[in-house]
DNA sequence: CATTAGTGACTGAATATTCAGTCAGGTCCG
DNA sequence: CGGACCTGACTGAATATTCAGTCACTAATG
């Protein structure tokens, strides 16, 4: 019983709910988003679904959670300690297929924002916690020579824009706009170090 | 009779649908955009609606393409002839609330592009046109003497992802993070202008 | 003109299907 | 035993879809 984040197998099993919806997520969209399809992904029953998550809105929100834990992950595994190291690591040169999938999830997720409050509420702390992160490695830049003076807020925003806008575009496209998009970006931070 | 775009009371019904079902996904999000939401929102009747469309699908799809259509509308208002006037229609320092509701709606419709082909298809086309109308007004730019010389490609998917992000960011975030943006995109056109 | 037949737009009520959520009970392990 | 973990069959409500029939209007006919 009761909430805390304890050990045995049962935080095993949520993980593997987790994962399964996961993948029902991506290949089906949220649309299709049903407990059946959760369930398909799932070596256990569907029922199970409901010992460990009261509904499916209690499941789902754990899962947004999970989901913008997920992704921070790709920033620890790279040690990110400048704006340029940062934008390298959300702006891929070439993107893998787990990471692919993991887009296409994020943004589906993301946009339940546009209508759901408590999605909302998510996403605006993820937004600010990397806008905050952004400002941060900029004005260490800024400090070590590395950057020249620039305001700071509308930098960061601009990027981050510009990070979301690639991951919206390569996951709803047909067209690769990784590559270009992040040519683009460095060019700009180059032009903001001083180099022609 | 014959399937051409002929005139009649034929056509009205068609876009009061049309809109009623852009009233329905506004304020209900994708989630609960059904066919009973659409039809309160329509002056005449749920049944009327299979009369005019096979499936909800078929609506929906026909919808996409009628918000789509609606968004160039935006673009065709102002007129627009250099790089800097697109990223200004593009993101609007005040947001009037037909556009917020409008870009909720969008974003929304995006997002099941990254599971569905159908949706994927017409994103693709859309962000290609974007992307091809940048191309033109930077080479204009450059050719007149605005811009100094930069990779084109580069730059105009900068500047797409830029837009794009910042109306992901704008529809599903609490924080108002266009006029930051704005500022950001302006000043690196300025600093392509050759100004310091 | 009056009547008949025909048609497209439209409706309300009925049907079909999907889906979240429940429940009675099973297994395994201390 | 008793509790944690798990299952398959089931249900009710929500939802998409169908359908028989109405209504306003037009064209043709005598």
């Amino acid at each position: 019983m009761s909430a805390d984040t304890s050990n045995d197998g049962c935080e095993d099993t949520r993980e593997a709910i987790m994962k399964a919806t996961y993948r029902a997520l991506r290949d089906n969209g949220t649309a299709d988003l049903t407990i059946q399809n959760i369930a398909d992904e799932f070596e256990k029953s569907k029922s199970l679904l409901y010992y460990h998550y009261e509904t499916k809105d209690d499941l789902l929100i754990e899962f947004l959670s999970w989901l913008i834990d997920r992704n921070a992950e790709f920033l620890e595994g790279d040690d990110v300690e400048t704006t340029e190291e940062f934008v390298s690591a959300m702006i891929p040169r070439d993107v893998d297929d787990e990471r692919a999938g993991f887009r296409a999830a994020f943004v589906q997720m993301r946009a339940e924002a546009a209508s759901d409050p408590a999605y909302r509420e998510q996403f605006t702390q993820y937004d600010r916690l990397y806008r905050e992160t952004l400002v941060g490695l900029i004005e260490q830049d800024v400090e070590a020579g590395r950057l020249r003076e620039v305001d700071t807020d509308a930098l960061a925003d601009v990027l981050l824009s510009t990070i979301d806008g690639a991951m919206l575009r390569y996951a709803t496209t047909d067209d690769d706009v990784m590559p270009t998009t992040r040519e683009g970006a460095d060019r700009l931070l180059a032009s903001l170090r001083g180099e022609e």
